[in-house]
DNA sequence: TCAGTTACGTCAGTGATGTTGACATATCCC
DNA sequence: GGGATATGTCAACATCACTGACGTAACTGA
């Protein structure tokens, strides 16, 4: 495939930006950069990578999660997936079982050592959360989420929005 | 450089977090996917990747970067970076200079081209920021800044302000 | 029931980005 | 002049993504 240089709309006006935004990209940058670099650490212990961390941090919160939704979620293709999931399956973090109604679903769940290396990994990130919001003032918690979801793209945040509505059910419960 | 995990104050006996903050973790997955998914588009066009992008932009936005610098901000090895320096130059997206008072030293410079195509993707993501902020209520600018701010490593806190420092230098320059 | 679709697995090859380790070169500083 | 510093480079490798093609089992609807 070629890169289509000569292709790309000249007419695109991009109305430019009063002043680009440099200061929250860069701390956006940041702090991604050491928000994933907590689990990082622990993770190379396990052999595994952050491309483990996603799927078994969503497979932990959404028992019995298919391969489709999986991917969805990911954005990732199934030979990725594949690959990592495998290796999660193999080493006891993940188990899979057969769809209830359909048979060729394979619903995804976290093993008891699947589900205590996910919830480690999320109070790691917690912790940094919670101290960060801790040095804040009081109002930032909602704040930051408002913001943060309102970065995502509108077309995803259904899904996003129904994996929080997971949360929900979970807490109910308890 | 090790980070002195062992060193910090023993009488901080690890409170093991009161609840996960699943949302924040899930939320701020996804809009950094998002994020940085705006600029990948526009990237590929040109055979450059992220890598390129966070060069080029750290060049541009602080004129006379030594490789010394761009490598502590961006924590690769000079191998990863070679890499990626090597394609910028050759392209013609940035520029070396010899050190003024070090002649060891390459200053990093980005071209007029170079600058034009940091401007435009720095100009894509504010745009997604603005729009973000827009949809948010008025103080979310200042928290999402604190909270960002305050998820960074606090060791690594100064170069960060060092950077954000330049920026100042340029605004008021202008 | 049979044909088409769907859900998933897998083989093979490739590319981008990161790593470690070793070594070369030019320059600075004492 | 000798050691440290700034940078470049060669070689090998790991991870995580991709495309393309093909296989299998199970659902679905005419």
């Amino acid at each position: 495939m070629q890169t289509a240089l000569g292709m790309r709309t000249p007419a695109a006006p991009e109305p430019p930006v009063e002043r680009p935004q440099y200061e929250l990209i860069e701390l956006f940058f940041f702090a991604y950069r050491d928000f994933v670099g907590d689990p990082d650490r622990t993770l190379e212990q396990y052999g595994f990578g952050r491309a483990h961390h996603r799927v078994l941090h969503f497979v932990e919160r959404n028992p019995g999660l298919t391969i489709a939704a999986l991917l969805d979620i990911l954005r990732i293709t199934k030979q990725s997936l594949n690959r990592v999931l495998k290796e999660l399956l193999e080493k006891g973090y993940v188990e899979q079982r057969e769809g209830l109604t359909d048979r060729r679903q394979r619903l995804l769940y976290a093993t008891p050592r699947g589900r205590a290396l996910a919830v480690d990994l999320a109070c790691m990130q917690t912790k940094r959360i919670d101290r960060a919001l801790a040095e804040c003032g009081a109002g930032t918690e909602a704040a930051a989420k408002r913001f943060l979801a309102a970065m995502i793209e509108p077309a995803d945040r259904p899904v996003v929005a129904q994996l929080a509505q997971h949360d929900d059910d979970l807490e109910s419960r308890s």
